[in-house]
DNA sequence: TACTGATGTCATCATGCGCTGACACGTTAC
DNA sequence: GTAACGTGTCAGCGCATGATGACATCAGTA
């Protein structure tokens, strides 16, 4: 049973993992990320935007826990973190699936 | 195979699913609605937010496709609408297995 | 060693977002 | 019919967000 606090803070979680994802350049990076690892210079490449714009969205990314980053000579690697992303889609799921029983045995709250 | 346009307006709804969930407001309207249909009054109750700004709030979901919202009598009832949660879901599920394949496989472009 | 290249930090700015309150409109109760 | 109630729209405001560019730092190359 979770308490108010855990619940708090995982609530903050979701929240910002929807917040890192709910901007066009940093959803298409993640859509990047999630085919293959890239350094930053791929991903300026590939989204069009300045390299400063893109190392602030990756600051975001990490931020939020879902994008992890290493140096690789002059070049730094980013990829996903598995482990964020799968918490991400069983809330996603949760929700979705939690929808389908309201909706099938139509569970409403009486109006007062 | 999608053309770019397809694309283009499939990406613009996962920015706009992704957007309306990203407040932490909306995502807790969201989390309620996931357990039973409400009407606004109880949506001002349970989030102790104004109900112009829960209207509002309703406005950015329907907007969103997330949520449907029908009269009855002076009350409006408010519900998440499946097939889109569903499309959501899907869209994270993929990019959480993909993050997978990346990561074991160690996937990644070459520098240049 | 000097120069080039990749990248992150810092400061700044313009725009958009979220909140608020006045108010209009439809429904219900008396 | 009138008053109360529920809710959505509109307009305005303050602040946060996303973009930009100068610059610093580190790695690689000649």
């Amino acid at each position: 049973m979770m308490t108010s606090v855990e619940t708090d803070i995982h609530f903050d979680q979701q929240v910002a993992w929807l917040r890192a994802l709910a901007d066009p350049v940093r959803l298409k990076i993640v859509h990047l990320l999630a085919a293959e690892a890239l350094c930053t210079c791929h991903l300026v490449d590939e989204t069009g935007a300045r390299q400063t714009n893109v190392s602030n969205h990756l600051r975001f990314l990490r931020d939020a826990g879902l994008v992890e980053s290493e140096p690789h000579g002059r070049y730094t690697y980013h990829r996903l973190r598995p482990e964020a992303m799968n918490r991400l889609a069983q809330v996603v799921n949760q929700l979705a699936d939690a929808t389908h029983v309201v909706q099938s045995q139509n569970v409403r709250r009486p109006c007062p």
